[in-house]
DNA sequence: ACCTGCATGTAATTAGTTACATGATTTT
DNA sequence: AAAATCATGTAACTAATTACATGCAGGT
């Protein structure tokens, strides 16, 4: 799904800036979508010109206008064929996994420092999940769904970090300088 | 993590052609990772050209020589110092859960195919899980953990699915033509 | 005084995807 | 006879990421 239409579904709940946005994209959606400023502003600036979008200026920080922009009846109809159209392509893209899958090789202190920061991730994600519930208590339910689904797998996913990472870590451990290509440090102080 | 420190790490568990490469990549990496043919093999000749990969070429079909690449030491210490320098990144980009979030804008029936093709995918990549473990029974620590996590992973969202999705219908079904901007057919037939 | 948050945008770089071109062998 | 699998590679296109440029207000 491109920016673009991205950016009408996040509109067509409720007006926003681009710098909103984008903190919603990283808080309530980050689970399942990132996206940056980059790709953000000429999208906004795209579909206004196309008549999707509208908005209204008001002297913002900075010397450009802030524009808090909503979405038009056109651009709600284009919103609907564009997702008509999308195919549901669900893909994982996690450097953290390929890490652990090429554990042997790295330090063991450095795959407990990883499964730490993905926890505190993990935690974060959870938390803004629970924030989002809290002030919109009665939302669609398909955004209902996709909040609970989203907190289902992260809760999954941080239960078996803490439950099998012990025996990762040891499992590393007893296979140091063993079999195969085990970890050996750069500086190789394995001798 | 770029496609060439992925080769590399793919190749450090066994040698293969680039060919072989993508269906591991679309197989048993597919819950965390994907890769196509337009960037491995033109990642696969720079590694090669730069000494990190060396390569066995036999006649293959069609015009060009098949060529098998293996991981040499070169490769494998330039593998272990890209790695320390990969930042944990892991992120789900997901049309998929996009299109659930928004599913007040599409017609019931659409939904249902989604989860359904959704829920073929996982079984895809669960046997995929399956088969690969059955391959390989005694793989080292960190491919194991992660194929346990992925198997967890994707067991748990199936089951969400398959619990939940009655509910999620009927709540649409119940919103239609109601509050705010439900579903509408483009071709308009609410009348 | 300095840092963080709010706020917008452009330009350059980088990387991924898709389409094209070729062709033998095996399966349906 | 057609389709799928095996197998490699290039070129064009599309899109995301990162860096840059600007600057006020409020908190520490």
């Amino acid at each position: 799904m491109d920016t673009e239409t991205l950016c009408l579904c996040a509109l067509s709940f409720e007006p926003a800036t681009g710098y909103d946005l984008k903190l919603r994209f990283e808080r309530v959606y980050a689970h399942f979508y990132a996206t940056g400023f980059g790709s953000i502003y000429p999208a906004l600036a795209k579909l206004a010109r196309e008549g999707l979008l509208e908005f209204t200026a008001t002297p913002g920080p900075g010397p450009k206008p802030r524009k808090r922009y909503s979405i038009t009846d056109k651009g709600r109809h284009a919103m609907r064929e564009r997702l008509e159209a999308v195919e549901p392509v669900h893909r994982v893209h996690s450097d953290f996994l390929m890490l652990l899958l090429m554990a042997d090789h790295l330090a063991p202190a450095r795959v407990d420092t990883l499964i730490d920061q993905r926890l505190e991730q993990i935690e974060e994600q959870l938390a803004a999940i629970g924030k989002a519930r809290a002030s919109s208590s009665d939302a669609p339910p398909g955004v209902e769904f996709v909040r609970d689904l989203g907190q289902t797998m992260l809760h999954t996913a941080a239960d078996f970090l803490q439950t099998h990472r012990a025996s990762l870590i040891s499992a590393l451990a007893a296979g140091e300088g063993a079999p195969s290509s085990r970890h050996e440090s750069i500086s190789g102080e394995t001798a």
